[in-house]
DNA sequence: GCCAACGTTGGC
DNA sequence: GCCAACGTTGGC
C-alpha cells in the first residue's frame, strides 16, 4: 500500500466521454465504469487512493491530456457488469465474487489547451512515459511523480 | 483505411 | 501449458 500519493492517467474517446462531459455531470464526477482490462481494474482497485491526482486524457481524436482531476473515492464494484442489458454485463460476475471494480472520478480542472500527444513525444524527460509507449493500450495506468510534474508545468500551472 | 501491438479465447 | 486465431485499441 503506497504511502505517497500515487499519480495516474485515465483514457476516453472523447466522442465516447469527454472531460466536459465530465465537467457537466453533478459535483464534476463520474464513476470511471466499463473498464474491462485486468491489469487497469488492478491499478483502480489495489493502487488508486481518494484524492489522487489523475490525468484525463482525450485518445483517437485529437489525442493529449485534456485536463486534470482526482480519485473522489474508494474503489468499489462496477455496477455496470451486473446489469443484464448494458453491453457492460459480465454472466461471469456475481455480487457476491464481483470481478470488475472501478473507482470514482472528479474533475479538478480543465486546461486552457490541451497538450496533445505530438507535444508529449518531443519532451525527453517524458520519453519513458506508460502513455507514449509504442502499443501502450491501457485505458488507466500510473504515471511517475516527476513525470507529472512536468506535464502540469507545460499545462501551465 | 491501414497496421502494429496487445489481450483473450480455445484447440490440442 | 503452448500457441494460433481473432477482436480491439489507438496512432497515423
Amino acid at each position: 500500500m503506497p504511502k505517497v500519493p500515487g499519480h495516474w492517467l485515465v483514457k476516453s474517446e472523447p466522442a465516447c466521454y469527454s472531460i466536459d462531459d465530465l465537467a457537466n455531470e453533478p459535483n464534476q464526477t463520474t464513476p470511471w465504469s466499463g473498464v474491462r482490462n485486468y491489469q487497469a481494474r488492478n491499478f483502480m482497485r489495489d493502487g488508486m487512493r481518494p484524492g489522487d491526482p489523475v490525468f484525463f486524457y482525450h485518445s483517437v481524436t485529437d489525442p493529449g491530456i485534456a485536463g486534470l482531476a482526482e480519485v473522489a473515492g474508494p474503489a468499489y464494484p462496477d455496477p455496470t457488469q451486473f446489469d443484464l442489458e448494458g453491453e457492460y454485463f459480465d454472466p461471469a460476475a456475481t455480487t457476491e465474487k464481483p470481478r470488475w471494480f472501478l473507482v470514482d472520478i472528479r474533475l479538478k480542472r480543465k486546461f486552457p489547451r490541451p497538450l496533445p500527444l505530438t507535444l508529449l513525444r518531443d519532451i525527453p524527460e517524458l520519453a519513458d512515459m506508460e502513455l507514449l509507449r509504442r502499443g501502450s493500450r491501457l485505458s488507466v495506468m500510473p504515471v511517475k511523480p516527476e513525470h507529472f510534474r512536468r506535464i502540469l508545468e507545460l499545462a501551465g500551472g
